[in-house]
DNA sequence: CCCGATTTTGCAACCGGTTGCAATTTCTAA
DNA sequence: TTAGAAATTGCAACCGGTTGCAAAATCGGG
C-alpha cells in the first residue's frame, strides 16, 4: 500500500537507518546522502509513518481534546482556537465527545490506547475528578474552563467563577434592583455551582434584596429560552444573572415573545461576551471571559508539560470584567 | 511507562501470542487461558496499544475530520453528530482545521502520516478537488455538504444547492417581489456558486424581475451583518435570498438596527433551518437542509468504504424544503 | 484405551520505523 | 603524506503488537 522506509532505502541504495535519519531532524547525515535519499523518496512518494515512529520515540503528537459542550456556540470558537493552536505546534487533536459517554473510565482507557501525548479537557461542566483520572493514568492533562481552585489537582486554566458570580451580583446591587435571581446552567455543572455560590455570597451582604434561583438544563439557547418561559409564567424577579450568554440570549428571546421589555421590565446580565452579545439588537450586558487567552495559555501549558510531565499542578486564573451594554438599567447615582 | 503485552505474558506465564489473542476477538483461545490472561492483565492494568497493533493490522480506526467552517454554529451540531456517530462505531475523529491551511497537500500528507482509515471532509466551501486529493492518495473519503454532481469524483453527501437556489427564487417570485437579490457566502465557495446559479437560472424565466447579487466574505453572523449594513447604505432590493441562516440572522440584525422592518420593508429567506431560525423573535423563513440525515448517511458510507475501499463513487443528495415563517410577505393569491 | 480430527498454544517472522554502537569514511593539522 | 579526530554510515536490536505455521494438547468415537 503505502511506500515504506525500506523501499526508499533499496531505491537509494543505502541502509534503512540512513533514510530514517534524513527524516528525523537533528540526526547526522551528509549532504550527499540527504540528496540521494530525498530524491528516492520523492520519486516514490514516500512520507514517514508517524504511528510507527511513535512506537520507538514514545511520542505520538496526538492530543486528546475532550469536551461535552456541543451546544454552546462559544465552543465552536474554542475548538477553532484549539485546533489551530495545536496544529501550529505540530500536534494533532483527537476529538472526544463526552456528551453521552456514560463512563468516564472509558474515555481514559480509549485515549490511553491511542497513546495520546496529552489531554485537554475543555469543559466548564465536567468535574475536576474527571481530569484527574488522566493524571492518575500518567497522562499530562490540562483542564480548560475548569473549576478554579487554590489547591488544584491538575493544571487548570480558566476564570474564577465564584468571583464572576460576585461581580454580577455587585452590578445588580449597584443598579438598585430589589429582587434579583440567578438563572444557571445545568445544576451539576461546576461552573454553575460556583457562579451561583459567588452570586449568593455577595447578596448575603444585602439582606434587603430578595433573591431566587433556578437552573436551565443545558448551556444552550433553547434551554435558556425554555427556562425563561417557565419563569415568565411563574413569577419574575427584576433582574437575572444568567449563567452564560447563550442562556441570556435564549432568555431575551423568551422575554421579547411574552411582550415584556428589557431593560425596563426586566434586567439581564450574562457571562462570556460572545460575538452575538455585541449586536445592537441584542446588546447584552455581560461578564467577559477571555476565551482566547485561556485557550492560548492552555496550549502553552500543554506544550510545556510534554517536556516535563510531572510539572507541579498550577491554576491559571484570568480576570473577567463587565461589558456594559443595554440589558440592565443604569447604575444609581451614588 | 505503560504496561505491555510482554509483561502480561510473563506474569501469566504464557506466550505473548496468547495474550494478544485474548484481546483480539475472533481468535482461538481456551477459556482457561483467557481467564489466566485476563487476571494478569487486570492486575497490571494492561490495555493494548491501538497504534502498535495498527502496524500489523493496517487499521488505525482513525478518521480524519477535515473542515474549514468554524464560524457557523450549524457546524457545531455537525461536529457533535460526527463525533458521536463515529465513536459509536469505535472510530476516532482526528480533527483538522483547514481555516488557514495554505496548502491542501499538507493536510493530505499529514493525515497519511497518521494512517487514517478514512477522511470525512465536512465543508460546503472546499472544492471537490480537495476531497479528490485523498482519493488519489488511496484514502477512502466522503465529502459531506459538498458540491453535488451527476458525475461525482468522490463520494458526496449533501443537498443540491442549485435546486435550493431555484427553490428560494420561486418562493420570492410567488410573493410578487419585483426586485430580488442573492446575498451569498464567500464567492469562491462551491455552495455559494451553486445557490447563486440556481437562483439566477430560475429568475431568468422572469425577465420582468430585477435581480442583483453580492457576497459576504464568510458564512458567519458578522459577515452577514456587515454585508447587509453595506447594502442598506448603498441601495436595497425588496427581498434577499441569503446564502445561509447565519448570514440571514446577521442581516436581520443589520436591518433592524437601521430602523427598517421585516417583512414589510424587506424580505429575507435563508438556508439551513438552524435552531435559532425558529425563535419567535427571529422567525426566519428558510430552506431546510437535513443535517442529521446528511451526517448519518456520511458515516454509513464511510463505514461501508472501510470494507470496500474502491467502492464506486456515488452522490447522495437529500431533498430540501421550505420552512415558511415570518420574514417574507405572504404569497400572492393565484 | 487408542487413533485421527480438532482445538489450542508457542515459535518466529514481520509491521514501519528508531537508535546505540562499532566500523568506515572524511576532515584537519602537522 | 599521515596520524588522529570528527563525522557519517550500517548493523542489529528494539518499540508493542499480530499472525502463519507447526507442535502440543484436547476431544470424540469406536
Amino acid at each position: 500500500m503505502a511506500v515504506t522506509l525500506k523501499e526508499v532505502a533499496e531505491r537509494a541504495g543505502v541502509s534503512r537507518s540512513a533514510v530514517s535519519r534524513t527524516f528525523t531532524d537533528g540526526a547526522s547525515v551528509s549532504d550527499k546522502m540527504r540528496r540521494k535519499v530525498e530524491k528516492a523518496a520523492r520519486e516514490l512518494g514516500y512520507s514517514p509513518n508517524a504511528l510507527a515512529s511513535s512506537l520507538t520515540t514514545g511520542r505520538t503528537k496526538l492530543i486528546g481534546l475532550v469536551s461535552n459542550n456541543f451546544h454552546n456556540p462559544i465552543f465552536l470558537e474554542v475548538f477553532d482556537l484549539f485546533t489551530r493552536g495545536l496544529q501550529e505546534r505540530g500536534l494533532r487533536p483527537l476529538l472526544v465527545n463526552m456528551s453521552d459517554e456514560t463512563d468516564p473510565e472509558n474515555s481514559v482507557r480509549m485515549l490511553r490506547q491511542y497513546s495520546v501525548d496529552g489531554v485537554v479537557v475543555a469543559s466548564s461542566t465536567l468535574s475536576p475528578s474527571f481530569a484527574k483520572a488522566f493524571r492518575d493514568a500518567g497522562v499530562p492533562v490540562v483542564h480548560s474552563f475548569g473549576r478554579s481552585s487554590s489547591a488544584p489537582l491538575v493544571h487548570v486554566v480558566g476564570i474564577d467563577n465564584v468571583e464572576c458570580g460576585r461581580m454580577a451580583a455587585r452590578a445588580l446591587v449597584e443598579r438598585g434592583y430589589d429582587h434579583v435571581a440567578f438563572m444557571g446552567g445545568p445544576e451539576n455543572a461546576t461552573s454553575t455551582q460556583d457562579r451561583h455560590a459567588g452570586f449568593m455570597s455577595e447578596l448575603a451582604r444585602h439582606p434587603e434584596i430578595r433573591t431566587s434561583h433556578s437552573f436551565a438544563d443545558a448551556y444552550s439557547f433553547e434551554a435558556g429560552r425554555r427556562e425563561m418561559m417557565r419563569l415568565v409564567n411563574s413569577g419574575l424577579a427584576q433582574a437575572y444573572f444568567c449563567g452564560d450568554d447563550v442562556l441570556s440570549i435564549g432568555a431575551l428571546s423568551a422575554i421579547e415573545d411574552s411582550g415584556l421589555h428589557v431593560p425596563e421590565d426586566i434586567g439581564i446580565i450574562g457571562l462570556n461576551d460572545m460575538e452575538m452579545a455585541g449586536w445592537q439588537n441584542i446588546d447584552l450586558t455581560t461578564v467577559q471571559q477571555p476565551i482566547r487567552q485561556i485557550v492560548a495559555s492552555s496550549i502553552e501549558l500543554m506544550v510545556a508539560m510534554l517536556d516535563e510531565p510531572d510539572r507541579y499542578p498550577e491554576a491559571r486564573i484570568f480576570p473577567c470584567s463587565i461589558v456594559e451594554r443595554g440589558t440592565l438599567r443604569p447604575a444609581r447615582q451614588a
